[in-house]
DNA sequence: TGATTCACG
DNA sequence: GACGTACGTGAATCAG
């Protein structure tokens, strides 16, 4: 029966989005049960089309029907008034998910489904209803949204699917005082608080149709408004006219818009069983699919009863184009930079990544910046690449042609990229929000992919792309390798031919943007969406900073000390070869092994797995006692690890330029949720070792300046008392006892005025252990004392306090059972090892029983961290370093107290308010000139 | 590249 | 009954 849509036809139209937000909010929220994916909106959407369909029967049936999508948070309303709508509350995050997905059922319906990007539902109706209307046709529109009531009348008809009521111009008069053709120049007086339509202050709805109808039209009252009688309403249209005439502009509905599509696109289709069963059961809606298939007269599909936990999540969509780098746009002149810039802006999202000369955020130049809209659309720009040159394999001074001038394309993208409606995706996007800070560029808001995945794969795999693009998305990018070379041939990026760089860059923006489309859905999902927004996306800006702010390092104090170490390195070379009898290299273990074991063939010579003779500390300790060599080895080797580690490699890292040292903070260093320090390695500075310590004397304040150090005092106890509930424990952390003491006296009876130090060491290092997951040999070999003593001990702890041996037990349960531990804070690291058996289930069980812990203090000091910056806005002093449970700053002399007085604050109350501790925090501080001081 | 060693919390 | 063991990191070094 196709035709022609005109008399006789009856078109509906069904809005969308107001049928997603009623679904939603109407019922619970439902979840998929094999995968746990929010599913509430789309069964009640299904279920809304569902009965429309059903009730579409007798001669008031539609002939044409669709249903109309909003598509892009920015529409050209925005252009006209950035605040439209800004007073819109997010979308709930369970319902995001979900939007695609009713896209789906739409078209399972077969039901024509439209929406246009940049273009409002309420556009695209009002288009159709008026084409529609001059073809001489009825149209139905399903919705109760009051800004649809100005396309009402000849032959178009509102109606309300809630309360199943019609609205026609009497309808319209009610409500707005006005008929239909009047209604924008009311609504433009009177406003809209949700809409954030401004209209004219203090004149709502009733006032607005009374001014209409006296003077006919609003462009007719603006004229004369001299004439209103009222001082402060006629003041108000004068004043104010500008406003009004901007709000009537954003009611108007566009009702002449170039649509991809005609009427008789839109005509009734019966649902081809197939698609719609196989939608439905996907979706595991049993009631619906099953009545749906009896009313079809087919059987229906069968669906899995559940799905076991950890099942294969869905990866890339099979919509999507495959990637091919032979597609990717080289962006050369500013009016193509223009064309990307404008379609990011309309998508609300970019994905962007940054190519540089190398891999030192601080130091490296940006070569250029790629970006991708949408899967498979992805451009490069390259900013500074160099010609090739005839000769030689380096490329020449000069710069390649065909692109843009650096600062002409920063000043066009950075708009964009602070731009706060605009989404920038990364992967690492610190490392990118580092480069573009040092070309002026504040790159927000921003999302992570990398950050994504550990919030929810931590333990599971690492987080960088091509792992990620491999396990995700089935695809293996182009390996940099390929592209500058690597060992002595490596050259830097801008020495790149750009159609090559174009290749390898955009392909890395195609590949993030997929994978923030697999993976965003997936946090609600995995229930760690407040994990990445509360604790991963808000640290990446805090590290930012203190990375780029750096420490301040006295070259001379590092300098001298090297000198130092050097000199009794040789000496103690030249006693260990006097001792030995012979030359050897004292750095080499397995030299070392075969002089102590073999040629002076001392006791306790263990082989290692590859047969080597072990040397570690513990042995040589154990042989120092007899025997002088070993006792020179050791110090050798305190010398000459301080020496190389510390005081050599840390003037290296002394940026020249800011005379500072700027460490790089990995996110997702560390499955349990800490942090880890590279380049240098800034949390594992000397501190237990008197010689050790005194490089902490080279991290200085500038002049006028104190380092402040505040620390979490036993963090990880006070929350293993929190978490195992142990009532004795956390009696003593609120009153402040010494808690090693305490426990000392609890396990072998001694009171707490006779303590003697060696008892408190032996408690103390059981409280450690139990956090570690004790064992009783790791116990011995700490304490060096016999096993089955160690073992007693760890016997009389559980003994006394019970609740720890229930808590470790529950939580190995907790793990086997679910493959993953968590935090208080929802942290979820995965522990797949659990399930291995021989030794491997020992390590896995510790972990398990220790990242809890671990990862709840992490948890906390993140969150102290994330709150920090804005808390000490108002004082001269810069966060510096995290060392786990410490925080360092760097502040002027004046503002020493209250620095301490705010930070302690931040720190102690870090689990408001989403968690109340039965355990206060204590954090203690200290501050000096250095490091060693303010420790 | 992997193993060993040792610095930190 | 044996297995082997404290938890989490990064860097330097040796040796293959």
């Amino acid at each position: 029966m196709a035709s022609t849509f005109g008399k006789g036809c009856h078109l509906h139209l069904i809005d969308g989005s107001a049928y997603i937000f009623r679904a939603f909010h109407a019922l619970p929220p439902l979840t998929r049960k094999s995968d746990g994916l929010p599913i509430g909106a789309v069964s009640g959407f299904c279920n809304m089309l569902h009965r429309y369909v059903e009730g579409n029967t007798g001669p008031d049936a539609p002939t044409h029907v669709a249903v109309i999508f909003d598509k892009g948070s920015h529409t050209f309303r925005n252009d006209m008034y950035d605040l439209y709508k800004a007073n819109r509350e997010a979308m709930p995050e369970d319902l995001r998910p979900q939007i695609p997905l009713t896209r789906r059922a739409t078209e399972a319906f077969n039901i024509a489904c439209k929406e246009i990007e940049g273009f409002e539902a309420d556009d695209i109706m009002a288009t159709l209803a008026c084409r529609a209307r001059e073809a001489g046709g009825r149209v139905t529109i399903l919705s109760s949204d009051k800004d649809l009531m100005q396309l009402v009348g000849d032959g178009v008809e509102m109606l309300d699917p809630m309360k199943n009521k019609r609205i026609d111009r009497e309808g319209v008069m009610e409500k707005f005082g006005v008929g239909p053709e009047r209604v924008v120049d009311v609504q433009a007086l009177a406003g809209d608080s949700v809409d954030n339509v401004p209209g004219a202050p203090g004149i709502g709805i009733k006032t607005a149709a009374l001014l209409i109808n006296e003077f006919g039209s609003l462009e007719e009252l603006l004229d004369r408004a001299e004439e209103i009688k009222q001082p402060k309403r006629r003041q108000t249209l004068i004043e104010k006219r500008e406003q009004i005439e901007l709000s009537k502009k954003l009611v108007q509905l566009d009702e002449g818009m170039d649509l991809p599509f005609t009427l008789d696109d839109l005509e009734v289709r019966d649902p081809v069983p197939e698609n719609l069963l196989g939608f439905l059961s996907e979706m595991e809606f049993r009631t619906l699919t099953k009545r749906i298939a009896d009313g079809l007269g087919v059987e229906a599909p069968v669906m899995p009863d559940t799905t076991p936990e950890g099942a294969n999540p869905r990866s890339e969509d099979p919509d999507w184009p495959a990637i091919d780098p032979d597609r990717y746009e080289t962006v050369g002149d500013l009016a193509a930079l223009q064309v990307w810039i404008d379609r990011a802006n309309e998508r609300g999202t970019v994905a962007f990544d940054t190519e540089t000369t190398g891999l030192n955020e601080m130091t490296c130049d940006l070569v250029g910046i790629s970006l991708c809209i949408d899967p498979g659309s992805a451009c490069y720009i390259p900013l500074i690449h160099r010609a090739e040159s005839g000769e030689g394999l380096f490329g020449s001074d000069e710069l390649a042609e065909g692109q843009i001038p650096l600062e002409q394309a920063l000043a066009a993208l950075k708009p964009l990229l602070e731009d706060p409606a605009v989404m920038k995706i990364g992967q690492n996007m610190k490392y990118d929000a580092k480069v573009m800070a040092r070309y002026g560029v504040q790159i927000a808001p921003i999302d992570d992919t990398m950050l994504m995945s550990y919030a929810m794969n931590s333990g599971l795999h690492n987080h960088g792309m091509d792992a990620l693009a491999e396990r995700y998305l089935s695809h293996t990018p182009i390996p940099i390798k390929e592209i500058i070379g690597s060992g002595k041939s490596q050259i830097t990026f801008d020495l790149v031919p750009i159609d090559k760089a174009t290749r390898y860059a955009a392909e890395d923006a195609d590949v993030t943007l997929r994978l923030a489309r697999v993976f965003k859905p997936q946090l609600h999902v995995a229930r760690v969406t407040r994990v990445y927004e509360g604790l991963e996306r808000p640290l990446v800006p805090v590290l930012a900073q203190m990375e780029m702010t750096g420490i301040k390092v006295d070259r001379d104090v590092l300098n001298s000390m090297s000198n130092a170490f050097a000199q009794k390195m040789v000496q103690l070379e030249e006693e260990i070869h006097e001792l030995a009898g012979e030359k050897f290299n004292v750095g080499s273990p397995a030299q070392l092994g075969e002089i102590l074991f073999d040629k002076m063939s001392l006791e306790g010579g263990k082989r290692g797995k590859n047969g080597k003779y072990s040397t570690g500390a513990d042995i040589l300790e154990d042989l120092a006692t007899e025997h002088e060599l070993p006792r020179r080895v050791l110090d050798w080797r305190q010398l000459s690890k301080l020496k190389s580690t510390y005081t050599d490699a840390l003037q290296e890292h002394i940026n020249p330029d800011t005379g500072r040292v700027h460490t790089s903070y990995v996110q997702t260093g560390a499955n349990t949720g800490r942090l880890a320090s590279t380049d240098p390695n800034l949390q594992n500075i000397p501190v237990r070792s008197e010689e050790g310590r005194r490089i902490r004397t080279a991290f200085i304040a500038p002049e006028g300046h104190v380092l402040v150090s505040l620390d979490y005092s036993q963090i990880e106890l006070r929350i293993l008392a929190q978490m195992a509930e142990i009532d004795a424990l956390k009696q003593a952390f609120r009153e402040g006892q010494d808690i090693h003491a305490m426990t000392a006296s609890e396990m072998f009876n001694v009171p707490l005025d006779e303590m003697t130090p060696d008892i408190r060491r032996q408690a103390k290092a059981i409280n450690f252990g139990v956090i570690y997951g004790i064992s009783g040999f790791g116990l011995a070999r700490n304490l060096r004392i016999p096993r089955a003593e160690a073992q007693g001990f760890i016997d009389r702890y559980f003994e006394r306090f019970p609740g720890i041996r229930a808590y470790m037990d529950a939580t190995v349960e907790f793990a086997k059972e679910h493959k993953r531990v968590e935090t208080l804070f929802g942290r979820q690291i995965h522990t797949p090892e659990i399930a291995a058996k021989g030794p491997r289930a020992g390590f896995a069980k510790r972990a398990a029983i220790n990242a809890p812990i671990q990862g709840t203090a992490a948890d906390i000091i993140r969150r102290a961290m994330i709150r920090m910056p804005d808390a000490i806005k108002g004082l001269p002093a810069k966060m510096l370093l995290q060392v786990h449970d410490e925080l360092l700053f760097e502040v002027e002399e004046g503002a020493v107290d209250d620095l301490i007085g705010v930070a302690r604050g931040i720190m102690e109350n870090a689990c408001d308010p989403v968690l109340k501790l039965d355990v206060p925090l204590v954090v203690d501080a200290g501050q000096g000139a250095n490091w060693a001081e303010a420790h």
